[in-house]
DNA sequence: GGGTCATATTTCCTATAGGATATTTTCAGC
DNA sequence: GCTGAAAATATCCTATAGGAAATATGACCC
């Protein structure tokens, strides 16, 4: 028989938010660490068991993560996660990149409060010493701290859908990354840098500069992981 | 009792897309004729009877409209549909126009085969004698039209990322411009022919120069449904 | 007459059940 | 030993039911 409305007596506090939008939270979660491989089948019911939900919340959230590329849906044989990124994949992705963040780097040298120069300035300056730490947890950190700081040059540009855009882009990244952690937290660190004191001297030619040359370093970082 | 599967008996034929792919577009097409009047709420119930399907697939529907930005979900009061641009919103949906589909004329006008510049060169043509005929039909017509002219130079340009995030765009442009149905069909004809001259003649930077005095023009056209 | 509180209704949100289809496994035949 | 088909399994997809919260309505008090 159905219990009313606690599967297992779990305490329920005020929810704030849906329980679709923490599925979603974690579904993504689960993408972007590979703990779901790419182009794997995603099985729903399991899925829903694993994280003690019904299976409606985890279709409404696969939607979702549909749209924003990180999964496929066939036509009756279910969700997939997306595969990896090829390299002609990779390569556009990484022209959008500088096309969107070159512009919003020129935007928030051109028009970004004060305090947002602060906050990018911060930002640029605590990656400094992420290279002590073990591997596995650096590298995590790592990410954390680049997708912060592109995420605030997005924001200080002004524009919502500027930052969208640029947004969503990260995620499909992400899908790349994670398996050739090839990059070398000093030289980013040093292009953050240069991006950074571009945008609070107000400098918009030089900071859309430094912030192409740091994607087109970024690229280069990520070429090696077609060779193996 | 529940009938097995066909409620009401209707006839069923083999459907290769999913059900959840139907209402996605219906709904979405009844937000772009604002048959669901914009800032809106609605009733995913009464939605699922109109469409005579179940909650569930008009759930996941709606969730995907959320993402492309047609709905908004609040907490626990359901979707609403997105409210009307204003004009701060459609200055900056502009704003990313002139950058993307400015770059998406100059790729086309670069590297577009042969036979998609002949594609452009025949759209941009078929909006000439679009000045005839009941101005409702007129107006759908030519709107219908332009997304397909902007659509095929995206395309055109080779770069899927950018050709999504334009088509994402164009949703939101929608969501203002059919209340105000103000542009002249001759003039945005011309407009379109410069483009398509452009591009088919191989010219970049002639290309995005048209294509942005194409949508600043565009911008003027619209700016004076705020003045009432 | 206006504001506030309590009640009632509507609506959303989640869970469960069952039919239809794709996929996998097994078995027979070559 | 391999290819093909057929059966069995697993999975998806849709529909329905019921509890919980928010909104709307009405009465009461100031």
């Amino acid at each position: 028989m159905p219990q009313p409305t606690s599967p297992g007596a779990r305490a329920r506090p005020v929810r704030r938010l849906t329980l679709a939008d923490d599925v979603y939270e974690s579904i993504k979660g689960l993408v972007m660490t590979h703990s779901l491989p790419p182009d794997e089948r995603v099985n729903i019911d399991a899925l829903a068991r694993d994280l003690d939900v019904s299976p409606t919340p985890v279709r409404e959230a696969l939607a979702r993560l549909e749209s924003d590329g990180l999964v496929r849906k066939r036509a009756l044989s279910g969700y997939t996660t997306t595969p990896l990124l090829t390299r002609a994949e990779l390569d556009d992705l990484f022209d959008m990149r500088l096309l969107l963040e070159g512009e919003a780097a020129a935007r928030a040298a051109a028009h970004a409060s004060s305090a947002d120069r602060q906050r990018i300035a911060t930002e640029a300056a605590a990656t400094e010493g992420v290279d002590a730490g073990v591997e596995y947890r650096r590298h995590a950190t790592f990410t954390a701290l680049d997708a912060q700081f592109h995420d605030l040059v997005a924001t200080a540009a002004g524009s919502p859908l500027l930052r969208d855009s640029i947004t969503r882009l990260h995620s499909h990244l992400h899908l790349h990354r994670l398996y050739f952690p090839a990059a070398t937290a000093a030289q980013t660190h040093a292009e953050h840098q240069r991006v950074a004191a571009a945008i609070v001297a107000g400098e918009p030619a030089a900071a859309t500069a430094a912030m192409r040359a740091h994607l087109t370093a970024a690229r280069e970082r990520h070429l090696p992981a077609f060779d193996r």
